[in-house]
RNA sequence: GGGCCGUUAGCUCAAUGGGUAGAGCAGCGGACUUUUAAUCCGCGGGUUCCGGGUUCGAGCCCCGGGCGGCCCA
């Protein structure tokens, strides 16, 4: 917990004194809050009764008629959105956590004025109140509690953006809390959120998969090309990673005998921020002995298909913005050097010379990097003229070996791995390979990382001596995937990575 | 990293050429027993992001910085 800082004020919080700083709405709260206490009433009670939820109340009164009163006594407690006072009867709108709205009405006839004016004069759009009434309908027919007694829950101190104005980016990112109390879609994002990761849960269980939990905090960074975040340990008095892959202990699983083996956490990258990368994400990676690259599609398209139907009941779903998503069926697979090739009109193949690579990439204008070898030019060349075509959900398969340094040769086609990557809406979701798990080229192809690194790429993976050591000890054939749960969440709801992610790093204000 | 644009009341936004900073909602006071962004009357609310500079005078012009957005690399 921070101090209150008290930069210039001296440490006497005096009451006046502290108003002076506040703006006039929240004076005016605290106030009312002091009212409260003088009164002998709570403005932060440790509990208020309550005997119904909202979305109880609207399907168990869902078909009342007009104006009339059941006798069922009920005591709920929500906060308050909308206020509509007259002088001898007030209407007041709360909502419950899930977004369900309720409306409860006080009359001078069935609280007394007293009551009514405490209700008047202390509440405000924001406050959390607990209300025990009658289950009626107004005249207009509103389902409503008939208010007999009511208390303060939690007085809000700071007033809620106005309701019927759209939240600027900067509050809904920065100020979530407040985002999440005025704008459904943000409520409802969290809880497809949580049923997007339930679902991807029980696939893997219904799978027989094994869920582990993997460093993050690791001596040696693997298992992707990425800049780590460097941090350090005091105790050892030495720097440590955060992990930017959990695939190196995820394999020393598979190792060991966990032959189906999955993880679900954060991974850190220290790289650049923008609406489809964030410095840390959410990750699934799961690993299976005896697969190959092409059972892993097959179980990847499985999963997101089931977290389709966990969030939205089916494979075809609306978005808010009112575009389509159909992820049913089969879906397409393209391989990448007959794409590349079929876009530039030009035999592309793992043996085409350096030079012609270049031109192809200075021709669309792409300025290659020093460090590239022939597969980034074939890859940069893909992300141009292929990727930006696809229409559904597209398994990219068949990779340069250069790019990827974990990945085993493909079994028929030189100078290229296997190894897919899923694009949906336009962006790389999943990557499956069939792992590499000959430790002597596994240990070649990380010596030349280590070699990359020395020169100077940040990139570059380290020499991991234990996990060679691994897989000395004999890993068998498998098949592996890394799955971004950020990004399918971005498919599932329609979203960008800064509403998926409740609270994204931003820059302090 | 570079360029452009933005930053004003709690929120969303105005402000002729450099001349007393406004509106809607929210808030405060009053009226109102069926409202749904209630309505009607009245009132208060500002370090114009920060720091310098020019000027009799700066929200506005100049310089530097912060944060954000868009485009480029």
């Amino acid at each position: 917990m921070t101090d209150q800082a008290a930069p210039k004020k001296d440490a006497a919080p005096a009451a006046d004194q502290e108003v002076d700083d506040v703006p006039e709405q929240m004076r005016v709260r605290l106030g009312k809050r002091a009212e409260l206490l003088a009164a002998g009433s709570e403005a932060y009670p440790v509990q208020v009764p309550i005997t119904h939820q909202f979305d109880a109340i609207r399907a168990q009164y869902a078909t009342l008629e007009i104006d009339v009163a059941t006798g069922d006594l009920v005591s709920i407690a929500g906060r308050v959105i909308f206020q509509r006072n007259t002088g001898k009867l007030c209407f007041a709108t709360l909502r419950a956590g899930d977004g369900t709205e309720l409306q409860v009405m006080l009359s001078a006839d069935r609280v007394g004025t007293a009551v009514l004016d405490d209700w008047k004069h202390l509440v405000d759009i924001g406050d959390i109140v607990a209300v025990q009434g009658e289950v009626g309908t107004s005249r207009r027919g509103e389902l409503s509690i008939f208010t007999d007694s009511w208390l303060m829950a939690t007085k809000a101190l700071r007033p809620l953006p106005v309701a019927h104005k759209p939240l600027s980016e900067q509050i809904r990112v920065r100020q979530r809390y407040v985002d999440l109390i005025v704008r459904p879609e943000a409520r409802i994002m969290a809880r497809q959120r949580m049923a997007a990761v339930a679902a991807l849960r029980t696939s893997l269980a219904t799978r027989d998969y094994v869920e582990v939990e993997t460093p993050m905090l690791q001596t040696l960074h693997g298992g992707a090309t990425a800049r780590p975040f460097v941090t350090h340990m005091n105790a050892y008095d030495m720097d440590l990673y955060l992990r930017i892959a959990p695939e190196l202990f995820l394999k020393r699983c598979v190792v060991g005998g966990i032959e189906r083996v999955f993880e679900i956490n954060r991974n850190f990258r220290n790289e650049g921020a923008d609406s489809t990368h964030s410095p840390e994400f959410a990750m699934l990676e799961f690993y299976e002995a005896y697969a190959d690259y092409n059972d892993m599609a097959r179980v990847t398209r499985e999963l997101i298909q089931e977290a389709a139907v966990a969030v939205h009941g089916s494979l075809q779903f609306d978005h808010h913005d009112g575009t389509t998503r159909d992820l049913s069926g089969e879906w397409t697979t393209v391989s990448m050097y007959p794409a590349v090739s079929d876009a530039v009109g030009i035999d592309v193949m793992p043996a085409t010379p350096i030079a012609t690579l270049q031109q192809l990439v200075s021709a669309v204008g792409i300025v290659p990097l020093p460090t590239w070898g022939p597969g980034h030019y074939v890859e940069q060349l893909f992300e141009h003229h292929v990727a930006p075509t696809f229409t559904g959900p597209t398994f990219v398969r068949d990779f340069p070996v250069d790019t990827s340094p974990l990945v085993r040769a493909h079994r028929s086609q030189p100078g290229v791995v296997e190894k897919w990557d899923l694009y949906i809406d336009g962006y790389e979701q999943a990557t499956g390979y069939s792992e590499l798990v000959d430790p002597v080229v596994q240990r070649e192809r990380l010596e030349e990382q280590a070699k990359a690194a020395a020169r100077g790429d940040a990139e570059a993976m380290r020499l991991d001596e234990d996990f060679l050591r691994a897989l000395e000890h004999g890993m068998p054939p498998s098949g592996g995937v890394g799955l971004g749960i950020d990004r399918m969440l971005m498919t599932l709801t329609g979203l960008g990575i800064r509403e998926t992610v409740l609270f994204p790093l931003v820059k302090p204000e």
